[in-house]
DNA sequence: AGGTATTATCGTAATATTGCAATATTACAA
DNA sequence: TTGTAATATTGCAATATTACGATAATACCT
């Protein structure tokens, strides 16, 4: 008990709900937020920016990691970070082909 | 400690995840999906498609009605869903905001 | 080599989520 | 009103997530 039952969905839905997962913690959203807007790589501001220690803010950047929405690059002594942006338009066009397959003949 | 400490984003942070978060797990995943390709409305039979039991299902569907993405109505004796339009498109537009938001100056 | 700045990992406590059995509720039918 | 079918609620166990202090690792600089 307690676990997901992962294996009794589709691929897609497991991995449109994985991706999703990373959009549920408003961190995550936040970091990407900022990391979006920048206009080069950021580097090393994100402790101050969002209000989290920095071993948290570590933990959350790995999870957006995971699933390739970010590059990482060493530059100088600072690990410097951006969007992958194939895997960040891909993951738009998985949300939005899964929003745009709805039937609406009732209620 | 362990809880999200929600007072330290934006609202828009705060609900782009609180949404995320519905979709954030395969079952809820697959019943809208379900649901969004029935040509009306649903009726009961949820619990024979997905493979969960009727409770948890039950408690599945109120995640997804609290985000108003549902709409319910009782039609002889059973309780009968379906997508509530207007709020799934609202999300598509949130999400899509979300997505288009980005600069690419880098890597 | 030693010092400094930055990021990662470990360990752990607090909280949240997931899933189901048991039970309650609701609406209808006979 | 009694029975039945469908959905909701409760209680609880298993697991996952969130957060941070302490510590380690890494890369640079002098």
């Amino acid at each position: 008990m307690g676990a997901t039952k992962t294996e009794i969905y589709t691929i897609p839905q497991n991995s449109l709900a994985l991706t999703a997962k990373v959009l549920a913690h408003p961190a995550r959203v936040a970091i990407l937020h900022y990391i979006s807007r920048q206009e080069g790589c950021i580097c090393n501001d994100l402790v101050n920016v969002i209000g989290l220690s920095q071993p948290t803010i570590s933990q959350h950047l790995n999870e957006i990691k995971k699933i390739g929405l970010l590059k990482g690059t060493f530059e100088g002594k600072n690990l410097c970070y951006c969007i992958n942006k194939e895997k960040w338009e891909e993951l738009q066009g998985l949300f939005n082909s899964f929003f745009n397959k709805i039937n609406q003949n009732c209620c």
